[in-house]
DNA sequence: TAGTGGTCTAGACCACTAG
DNA sequence: TAGTGGTCTAGACCACTAG
């Protein structure tokens, strides 16, 4: 266990003190200044160099693969990998996601109101019809630009004062963590392909027949709790998703 | 390293030997028979029982957590996930993609043919403009219904004689596999709104201005090469497009 | 404060690649 | 056949939960 001139992991405050972590970041740096297809070291090399074991080297790397920096062949090495357009899908809000895109997101406030859940609402959330959810719907704006309406539905009892908040406008995400403690961990997704008519058009300036995707979601706190509905539709002419998969088992 | 009755590992010819993977099959059985938000057994008392290192059993379980099955709260224990709509993406053929839906895919080709890249097609799949690439299109059918109009191009010189393959019209994924060798462990996908019209809206059976989903996908193979760019058009009133994103870090 | 999941190590052996 | 990544173990200690 070496304390190298460049830092060990240290235990920051509030920060990720894992050593996994701290070298997956400084490899990160390493293959983002390298050719394509590039070999790396080995595995026993680079836990020589860092002074830990070749298990954390192994979920270092594990990281940079799943994230698509670096690929591994059996019996051969480790190199980085061909240029990437997409990114792993990642839970995110809208401001986190339009800030990733080099655009910059705001927000106008449509209405926020109190309302029985109803039976829809109500089963994707897990309560009973009858209870009271916080209804947000929001014009979601990149660049000052119409992106994006996006309907937000919470259960009133585990928001109470929702609606008195005055930032209802910014990112509800980091709101919910602040006020109430809040980790949505997950969310579960259903995208549609949409087209823009009356209301939905007037309201993100599209002319009809616009093109568009909804995306319906059901975001989940750390304890697995439905905890949100929202309900997007964006303009397909300025929107796109972009993601990689992986084959799975084999 | 005791040898249960219920049957150990052991090595299977072609299979999946992993302890890990034997591990979280066995598991995923367990937690598909519990209710949501039951406590399973502590890592080193399922260690202790299949006779296995903890470091194995948190394979699996991390495995069974990717997939939604199970969530984990530190310092608590491990838990049974709540119902799920969606499973997380991973890199599937239509036909896999059907399938899993419980419908029956099939296919018509309308095109197959050889011509030159183009600097588009041709950047993507990082060959010359100039060279030559395969172009298959076809009609995708799910329980004998129109559901997606899909153009595959393949650079010819990784699948010579690929026009005089008779079954065109299955998957291509296993005729990439069978006949060339060839493994596709990723894909970069862009999914963006579309709306049929002439043309595509007459193949697809669909009426004028019916919503769409277009997809765009480049499949690499596992050394991280382009090997087939494919463009994907789903008749939006049909297929819909379901998966579990997850909050990363923090 | 007892018990849980999270991280990390040193070492072993296996499966696969590529000369 | 030497070298690489893939799997697995036994053990240690830490961070966190929940009574």
């Amino acid at each position: 266990m070496s304390t190298t001139a460049g830092g060990t992991p240290g235990r920051q405050a509030g920060g990720t003190p894992s050593k996994h972590e701290w070298l997956r970041q400084r490899l990160q740096e390493v293959v983002a200044g390298l050719e394509p297809h590039t070999p790396l070291p080995t595995e026993r090399e680079i836990a020589t160099q860092h002074g830990v074991s070749r298990q954390t080297v192994r979920r270092a790397l594990d990281a940079l693969e799943d994230a698509g920096s670096i690929y591994r062949v059996h019996g051969s090495g480790t190199y980085t990998a061909g240029p990437m357009i997409s990114k792993t899908l990642t839970m995110t809000s809208f401001s986190e996601d339009m800030t990733a895109r080099g655009l910059v997101p705001s927000s106008r406030l449509l209405a926020a109101e109190a309302m029985p859940a109803g039976d829809r609402i109500g089963e994707q959330l897990a309560i009973p019809g009858e209870e009271s959810v916080v209804r947000l719907a929001r014009l979601r704006l990149a660049d000052n630009r119409p992106m994006c309406l996006e309907t937000t539905y919470l259960p009133e009892a585990r928001v109470p004062e929702l609606l008195e908040q005055d930032d209802l406008e910014r990112s509800l995400y980091a709101l919910l963590h602040s006020a109430y403690g809040f980790r949505l961990t997950r969310a579960e997704q259903i995208v549609t392909g949409a087209v823009l008519t009356g209301t939905e058009a007037a309201l993100l300036r599209a002319p009809e027949n616009t093109p568009a995707l909804r995306v319906h979601r059901i975001g989940l706190d750390d304890r697995d709790c439905p905890l949100e509905v929202t309900e997007s539709l964006y303009r397909g002419d300025r929107y796109d998703l972009r993601f990689t998969v992986r084959r799975e088992g084999e």
